[in-house]
DNA sequence: ACATATGTAACCCTAAGGGTTACATTATAG
DNA sequence: CTATAATGTAACCCTTAGGGTTACATATGT
């Protein structure tokens, strides 16, 4: 596996930087929009949330996006995150075949 | 959004037709490499558990492939489900741009 | 100064992952 | 046919996490 020296960017950050930002959505409005609450749209945007597949959805809908970008830089991070948390996976040995 | 007709293939239904059956190896075997439970790689195995990111690092271990193959099978039977479970995101407009 | 936006705490509910033990069932080897 | 191994799963426990609402103190902006 290929090993990031740095946690990847989460996706929050990208929301608010790439598309709230740009567009000056405020974090009310865009909860409106996507149907969601204040405050679960609030955890993601500063990186205390994850974005999962229904908000993924979500966001694919309002943004014109593809909800792939979404679930793509979150798994990124969950990826990044758990094979930080434990070493136990490392010490499993490749299966003879 | 291209929206695929049927269910994606489960994680769990590749990892038992084309990884443990080629090589012969059982449930009790293999969640004894993986160091989980046998509940825990059976539940996957009958398509009734998700792959977890740090599933996906094991059986990467153990099968010498990379992480984001696992993770994305079931990113992608993740998503479909998602969408399938209930239609509120497709209510969602497009922000103007 | 006033209205809006924000982060977040408190609290509630539900779902899901993972572990262990135990047991009935199925398959397989002898 | 019988003994052994493998399996699925129920029951039970614990922990984490998503998501909602309400409320409030703190910005920010007009």
């Amino acid at each position: 596996m290929r090993t990031r020296k740095r946690i990847p960017t989460h996706p929050g950050g990208i929301l608010k930087r790439q598309y709230m930002e740009p567009l000056s959505l405020t974090v009310s409005e865009l909860a409106g929009t996507l149907g969601i609450s204040r405050k679960t749209l609030s955890k993601i945007v500063n990186e205390r949330g994850d974005v999962t597949p229904d908000m993924a959805l979500r966001l694919s809908r309002a943004f014109s996006t593809t909800p792939e970008l979404w679930i793509n830089l979150q798994r990124n991070y969950d990826l990044w995150e758990a094979s930080h948390k434990s070493n136990d996976w490392k010490l499993i040995e490749a299966i003879a075949c």
